[in-house]
DNA sequence: GCAATAGTGTCTGTAAGACAGTATATT
DNA sequence: AATATACTGTCTTACAGACACTATTGC
């Protein structure tokens, strides 16, 4: 009767989850020219993992993503946005590793063939305290030029999203979630330098940013020591939100 | 014991495919300026739906889209793209109305919230028989501005079809699997104005198109009654298939 | 010669991209 | 005065977009 435990096993969980899919959360952290992914690593393991969990029943997949980012990071109202599922017989097994990872046994559920619909997230990695829970050992910041071992297809899911990440910031405004509300020139455009991994002309960057309208120029001024003070900018709402909803050119 | 029978049902099925997630098809046909959808009404329903279906315990989700899009269509080696997951609560219900919309009971495994990752495909519709199965009374193309009602959020998934499709004709070439191998300006022309719905200048088009590389001209030409006879052309395979990977750029 | 469609070149305006020197604040 | 960073304008070039006439064929 090795079946009867497994029948129970998906009985008893699947009243609270959706079996076979899963989601992977991409949490991408910016903070001072730094780019970085928020990982996890299950207990007993040395491998490490996206933030990823399960769908509850009651909740869409958006949901169910919004809150596993926000368990992780314990922020809320991030921005998400789903870039692809993944799914084959070969990356079997779990996404969120905190179950088989640790060591469970071939009966338990959450070995069985997996979908994982990944989303990524963007933040300001200086305001996340990183949270794991019981299976996680640890929790952190790690920067995207040195990552660590990761489980299953872990590495190509990452580079799936940064892949829609960049392509993402040419026709949609970012930076809402990452910078302070009031922030300067150079500041931005540190954040568009390192999101794409290369520099881009001060000059051009500045015309074409103001020419999308996203940004406004204060009348304040940051006062950063001994140099000619930057004037501050904010994002304006009403063109941003506009942007995020039907989308804009920006060839930077 | 009500849920002795789910138990079973569950089993039964989850040996073969794959719980709580599915997959639907956009397959996109296109014929002589007329671009349609492949819908299937399921018996003793008068909604039509997606040729969707169940992903397989031994195939990836790209595979499973290959196989049900295979044999709806009869075709093998269809172009397909990946463009969206759809999961919440309220769409709840099977993807592929075979079982549930026949008027199967509660109990049916398949009547529970499914998450469907979206595929679309392109085909020439012409070369297609629908087909459908035991389950399925009814399965034709219909032209994209005259659907009829449709099962769940179908609707929803064949706008975001069409979304994505729209958006990747811009950036990756598009024509292979629906005009015959040697074609001419005028039909690739009225292709993409059939596929974004608005007319394109003929001039600048074929600039532009010829820009790309992905096509070229041959000595040939064809015989199409009383008026002046256009080449033909043929794409050039190692350029197209490197924009297919690469991307390109296309400002039509 | 008439009808119908194929095919093609030029001009203009905009904006992308390259480029560097001046202004300002602090010590 | 020296230093470090903010800030900005012009020129060139490429190409997107607008535009219309000629060529060819069959009837």
């Amino acid at each position: 009767m090795e079946n009867r435990n497994r029948f129970f096993d998906v009985v008893a969980k699947g009243h609270l989850y959706l079996q076979n899919v899963s989601i992977d959360n991409v949490v991408f952290g910016y903070h001072n020219k730094e780019l970085k992914i928020l990982l996890q690593r299950p207990q007993n393991n040395n491998k490490w993992a996206l933030a990823g969990g399960y769908i509850k029943r009651t909740e869409s997949i958006e949901d169910a993503a919004r809150r596993i980012a926000s368990e992780r990071t314990g922020l809320n109202g991030l921005f998400l946005k789903q870039f692809k599922a993944f799914g084959s017989p070969s990356r079997s097994g779990n996404i969120d590793p905190s179950l088989e990872l640790a060591g469970k046994t071939k009966e338990n559920w959450t070995l069985d063939y997996f979908v994982s619909i990944g989303f990524y997230t963007l933040t300001e990695f200086e305001r996340v305290k990183p949270s794991g829970d019981f299976y996680i050992e640890e929790c952190k910041w790690w920067d995207i030029h040195r990552l660590p071992a990761m489980v299953f297809d872990h590495q190509e899911i990452i580079e799936a999203a940064l892949k829609a990440l960049r392509l993402h910031i040419y026709h949609y405004p970012i930076g809402y979630e990452l910078l302070s509300e009031k922030f300067t020139i150079p500041e931005i455009h540190a954040l568009y330098e390192t999101i794409l991994g290369k520099s881009l002309d001060s000059r051009n960057f500045t015309k074409k940013l103001l020419a999308t309208g996203i940004i406004k120029k204060t009348s304040e001024r940051r006062n950063i020591g001994p140099h000619r003070s930057p004037y501050l900018y904010v994002f304006d709402t009403v063109n941003y939100k506009n942007a995020l909803n039907e989308g804009m050119a920006l060839f930077i």
